[in-house]
DNA sequence: TTCATTGCAAAGTTTTTGCATCTTT
DNA sequence: AAAGATGCAAAAACTTTGCAATGAA
């Protein structure tokens, strides 16, 4: 499965798609800006924007939308998970287990097809 | 369990925490702002973002994030409950039912404090 | 060499803040 | 009368866009 990003493979848009595939859970615009601005690199934040559009529109990303309201990425290709919000820090993880058992796949009369759960309260390293 | 709105009670406080409590479902910063701007009355919009985040900070209404990314409010008083977006017609309803028993506070290290689910799938009008 | 992509800076948007004035208590 | 709340306008924060320079093919 050949992964097209754009017309051409530019450094920039694979450090960006590589600083969202290895985050340990979907990363803001800022959170990529910061990661992709070292000594060693540096990204502007206009391109930052368009190859996330880029990403979305070629769904090798998928945005999520958490009830903080901040947009951010994460690999499309992850298997279904959920996320965790830490109320202290704000720093977002995956959650991969599930709880939800849906073997009832209507609520309410609606047809149930997925779900997105987010859970909040106090991170690990927030509670040490 | 009386309602404390800040240290004293507005008039512009009142009509938008009324907005907020009488609307079909969760509204926006900028729907507030039309409610609230009529011939009879006019609220300025700092006014609105500053109430907004006084009714939050109060617990008297709750931010819901729909799928488009934008921030909405509503009514903290509605019992718990989730939201279910039509993946045809689009429209958002309440899910009063909870099928999620937390008997384990503690998932992945992080303390839960609390969850949000929204489900996607055909509404039971569309299914007809 | 060609032309998509980048980075900067300017322009749009959205949200917050300072301050004089107004209103609640 | 005192102190919190409002409204305006300025400022800050966040995104998008134009354009000359750069770099992938």
């Amino acid at each position: 499965m050949p992964k097209k990003i754009g017309q051409r493979k530019t450094q920039q848009r694979e450090i960006i798609f590589e600083i969202i595939k290895n985050a340990p859970g979907p990363v803001s615009v800022q959170e990529i800006l910061e990661a992709a601005n070292t000594d060693e690199q540096s990204i502007g934040i206009a391109t930052i924007y368009r190859t996330v559009k880029l990403l979305l529109s070629s769904h090798l990303i998928q945005s999520v939308t958490l009830p903080d309201g901040q947009a951010r990425y994460e690999n499309a290709e992850l298997a279904h998970h959920h996320h965790f919000h830490c109320n202290k820090c704000g720093v977002v993880t995956d959650i991969n287990e599930c709880c939800m058992h849906l073997h009832d796949n209507e609520v309410a009369g609606n047809l149930i097809e997925s779900h997105e759960i987010t859970f909040f309260g106090v991170c690990k390293a927030c509670r040490a």
